[in-house]
DNA sequence: GCACTCTTGTAGATCGGTCTACGTCATGTG
DNA sequence: CACATGACGTAGACCGATCTACAAGAGTGC
């Protein structure tokens, strides 16, 4: 309820006059601390009520906690992070923690200044889902706050971790379609081809899988890796390109459910359908299960994630220091944007009559 | 860049005696105020580099600014408020401003708690987007700090207010309907139909529209509204029982574009198309351009409205204290989601059909 | 040469809490 | 009865910045 407006700016010092006591009796009261008589109790509470006063959290940083955690988020655009928040929200209530977002502008310094921020602002502990951070760095960071990540496999010492089986995950996804009959599976990735990747970054990761797993079924010739750097709008038009050349792949593999958007999409705009060419995704998203979309995609409970890097970080707060490392389990979702490859010759056949 | 790894705690004093001046000084270059030579912001500027300071918000927040603009949101799953944040972060990018979100736990309080955690931790203004709160609790606290107000068409004194003109909006929809030749348009709302609602609220708005619009157009008697508190699972389901009756309508208007998804999903579920059951939405969100879904639906650009929001705030920080009022155009966008009726005594040969 | 302004820098109060150290009073204990 | 023990409160330093007032030195005009 509303209770109060926040009136202007009452301080300690007013509480204190209003009951009678001394500031520290006060503060003593508010932290629930050793040493208050149930009688000077009710008085500084009546006159905390009365006076509707809210501790200064800017003043309680400068010594004690801030009771805040900060989670760092790049692009919300994309369904899946607001999933994490949910989660991390979620195990965050009922504590006297509050949940404070930074979200990290995509256009400059990959989630630094983000977290950056954070920091400055005293929090009590980070939670972060940016993959490219350097890990030396978080290293650096973690010794002065609590810190999780989210994503990484990075057997960190100083942070703990939250991923799914990213190698599992991918690895369910080319089992699937390779089950199908699939032989030309592109794949979609948002790692950068010139420059090395991080390693440890999932989506490295899930193009690794890739690889291999092709390899692995006598298709090394058919690899087929596109890079969009993100953004469904970018592969869209990427992967329509490549759905109008002569050879196109009878699947494709995207790193992210988001991206996979864009490729149904395509789908779509060569007037073709799941019959032509199959989608994956991975994520699983909301927007997935809805019959207009059905895309096949690995679950990996975002929510759950969420919620696991909260308590994590509650415990280190609380004082853990031994490092721990969560990894969730992914679960393959089959819909109807998989299916098998049409037999040979038809395809030919059907495309023409899909340009018509 | 990483620049330097947070280090532990430089304070202002460390500088000072690093570039062997006083605390006053350095705080004055790094405030960049008047009364400062080129030699000693050289020299200061050096020491903050070396040792890799960072002013403290905490301490800074007990006399001076924070920097720190909050922004209060109800649950992030809803992808047109990730619209409104990406303006607003947009907009602050280049200012020495910090975007820091507060999600507001739909469970509890609707966004009080929230709102208020922003305010204790001396936010120098807000961004809220919480429809239902006092509008004299605002006044309050717009007297204490600077707020601006997101999808509310209260015409406040003390605070802005950003909104999108939702009678013409839906007006834009009913009218789109009514030409299509609907007669039988059932409306979604998220308004408590037993309650008395907040005037002003969008989706009141859009629901007294619906109603007047079927009165206009001499259909009163076919007023049929349904209420589903939130998230779109629950507006599958009401939906999904409303279509599966016999005198089910040809069109449905939904509050927003979120429970519009559920209703396309019941659509789906009862066997029929948009043939049967046209469907419209509100908000535009990306996913509604998917040919998968295609929903006619109202764009009121989210995020033009965080932008403006956060430009309206920065004025009001600035000094500003006249109250501003914007009110974004809406537009109607249609899609494959609403077609004309069928003709009389199709539908129910088409039904049985779409049962077996 | 003297008063005056302007520039540049400093000292020290201040913001609103927390925390440590200590004082006071009532209660047990030998 | 003297002394230790605990419970309860208070005084005052402290956190790390900002901000006001002021001092010192350099020009400037008459």
């Amino acid at each position: 309820m509303a209770s109060r407006p926040p009136t202007g700016s009452v301080t300690i010092e007013d509480v204190a006059r209003e009951a009678g006591v001394s500031r520290a009796a006060v503060s003593k009261v508010i932290r629930n601390a050793y040493g208050v008589s149930p009688a000077m109790k009710a008085r500084v509470t009546e006159a905390i009520e009365k006076l509707g006063y809210r501790p200064s959290v800017s003043a309680r940083g400068m010594r004690g906690a801030t009771f805040t955690v900060g989670f760092e988020i790049p692009e919300l655009t994309n369904p899946f992070f607001p999933k994490l928040l949910a989660g991390a929200t979620a195990a965050m209530a009922g504590t006297p923690y509050q949940l404070v977002i930074a979200p990290a502008d995509p256009e400059h310094g990959e989630g630094y200044r983000a977290i950056q921020a954070l920091v400055d602002r005293q929090v009590d502990g980070v939670i972060a889902v940016s993959p490219m951070v350097d890990p030396e760095w978080l290293e650096t960071l973690a010794a002065t706050v609590p810190v999780v990540m989210i994503g990484r496999h990075d057997r960190a010492s100083g942070y703990d971790t939250v991923v799914n089986d990213d190698e599992d995950g991918a690895r369910q996804v080319m089992r699937h379609l390779l089950d199908l009959g699939h032989k030309d599976i592109a794949h979609l990735t948002s790692v950068p081809l010139k420059a090395a990747p991080a390693p440890g970054v999932p989506q490295a990761i899930r193009l690794e899988v890739y690889r291999t797993a092709m390899q692995e079924a006598g298709l090394a010739d058919r690899v087929r890796v596109l890079s969009t750097p993100h953004g469904v709008l970018d592969a869209r038009e990427v992967v329509l390109r490549l759905l109008t050349e002569p050879d196109r792949p009878t699947a494709v593999f995207a790193c992210h459910d988001e991206p996979a958007l864009g490729v149904l999409h395509a789908v779509a705009d060569a007037g073709l359908t799941a019959a032509d060419v199959s989608v994956a995704g991975y994520d699983d998203i909301e927007i997935a299960a809805h019959p207009g979309i059905s895309l096949t995609t690995v679950n990996q409970d975002g929510e759950r994630m969420g919620r696991l890097a909260a308590e994590l970080l509650l415990e280190r707060i609380a004082g853990r220091s031994e490092p721990r490392h969560e990894v969730v389990r992914p679960e393959l979702v089959v819909r109807a944007s998989t299916r098998p490859p049409r037999p040979r010759g038809g395809a030919a056949r059907l495309r023409a009559v899909g340009r018509t």
